[in-house]
DNA sequence: CATGAATGAGCGTTCATTCAT
DNA sequence: GATGAATGAACGCTCATTCAT
């Protein structure tokens, strides 16, 4: 029946498409990914279609990953300011363990390739987080803001706290915390 | 070279590309930034040698415009908060009427095109900014964190607040207020 | 290579790419003709080693089925013009069925990549054709011409012909029977 | 004022595109076209913004040619066979002397990348040639024709013709000379 | 043999930069 | 200096063909 379509070759494209972004920014060439990910630059367009589709897809697939990694192991029993810190930190462990897909999410984030849907798709792969933070404002002054804002904050927050914490690996706990700290001022 | 004839033949092809980068993002063509400024795809290279040396010229003036705007009418002997409210709100208010420029500074800072030595200038230029932070988060919880961790939180802040009254313009002073606020927590 | 199994995949594609080619030009794609006839795209090179080889096939088959349509029946024992009217509305008419086809044959006739040997074949199918026509110009002012040339025209003749009554289907037959009369004056 | 756009390098161009498609076909590559005219690959963009843009300017300029030099010099004073005989020996002699761009034409002719503006431009260019048809055809048998099927009946002799004289251009006279008096009998 | 994924040469076009005017 | 034509490397993508299944 023919070589079946590849999961690992896809993931394999996406990681490699991560890879470069970070190192080139959105200008990475498709045959420097696809070199990057060992096939042909044939082959990436199989998986596909265009450019733009590879980096919604990887989007999408970084926000998954992340919401995913900030959510494992919550101790939904814990009251919200530790399960805001175990989503914290989880994050941060996420951004520190993975590089390069970090610096690839905030690139793509920027993007104007990212379609609204993508965008959707990621809020919504997001939204137990979002859950989260919305119980933990509820309270506070930001109760009345738009729950879009309150999460623009905190993923603003988040990427200052990363980029810091990339910048001066030494004091990568310290910042962590101190982010989280300033994070749960705001909300609360 | 360093200073061809015409200074405002100079700005009128920076406030251009600020102005087609704010709509095409970063992949704005030379070509389109030149007519946009009514000169000849050529004479934009007697102006800056490179596409990347005039982005990061940009980069550097819309910071110092940002500074300049920010500080302006600083009421020098008043208490601190106010001091600062000023500053944030004269930031925010040159996002609102200057919202291409803001975009394209957004832009341009994830650019892997602006250097260090751009950033570092753009951070002088925000020297008296810093200080003024630096003063106002002296007694409170990040007094000990570095003060460039400091200046990405506001910085995030700020952005995530600019953007959220670019989107939602009817509410755009309660969200400027909402910002200053959350900053005011985490400094204070 | 030249006898794989199913003589009706190999048929299927040929028809396949009478039609696409009648639609898209020369330039149809395989894929886009191994789809049209049902096939994978692999498949249809085991039916015919390239593109090229297709296509000449399919202007051979082309050619040797007008041909056979236009002498089917044909009143050997009734007079030349009758017989010669004959072949002459029956390709017409075979023109008008399998409108694709004519024009497929159309496109691969001026195409380059038919070779001098497919081209050899064609004339070699349509030879009872030219027969009849040798018979007609004997007598007339082109019996001295080389009977590729009368050929030539025979066929520039029904060419536009056809293409007339492809544009203006209404007088369809108003058409043929003028394009008719004057390849005879042109012969006799 | 800078270098101005030059005449001689876009005719440089269309006539080495006319030379290129005339020996490989309507496949012919820009970079080859453009080598061919002595220029950069991307200059032909500079005369022309698409691929398609440059074959239907040839297509127009080379009927316009082969109008011209089919008209000129003709005898408006003598019969329209002289006439007619004077028109059909100046496009055989245009055809012979510039095979390369017969060959093209021919082969622009039957891509459907010309336009139907581009047909009507040619149309137009031949209309003196239309004309002087209109006429020999007045008192015939295809009196009633649509006066394009009698175009179309022309065209596709002369094709014919001129195809044979190519082939064969030791007789090339005495078929130029069959082809006329065949379309004359077609005529009247 | 049929399948369709894999391959990589090749294409049309863009665009930063250079250079003749 | 200003102009805009000239340049050619680079890009995203297509497609004939090959090959593993």
């Amino acid at each position: 029946m023919a070589k079946p379509r590849s999961a690992e070759k896809r993931s394999a494209i996406m990681s490699a498409a991560a890879r470069v972004i970070a190192s080139e920014g959105l200008s990475a060439p498709t045959l420097v990914i696809a070199r990057e990910a060992g096939v042909a630059n044939g082959t990436l367009f199989t998986y596909f279609e265009t450019k733009a589709e590879l980096f919604n897809a990887l989007y999408v697939a970084l926000k998954a990953e992340l919401a995913t990694a900030s959510l494992k192991g919550l101790p939904v029993t814990a009251d919200l300011r530790k399960q805001m810190f175990h989503l914290w930190s989880h994050s941060m462990e996420w951004a520190k363990s993975h590089p390069e897909k970090r610096r690839a999410l905030a690139q793509l984030g920027v993007s104007d390739e990212i379609t609204e849907a993508s965008r959707a798709a990621g809020r919504k792969a997001m939204s137990g987080v979002a859950r989260l933070l919305e119980q933990s404002r509820a309270g506070g002054p930001l109760r009345n803001a738009p729950l879009g804002f309150v999460v623009a904050i905190m993923n603003s927050l988040g990427d200052a706290t990363m980029e810091f914490m990339a910048q001066d690996p030494a004091n990568a706990k310290k910042h962590g915390k101190a982010g989280f700290d300033a994070l749960w001022r705001v909300l609360t």
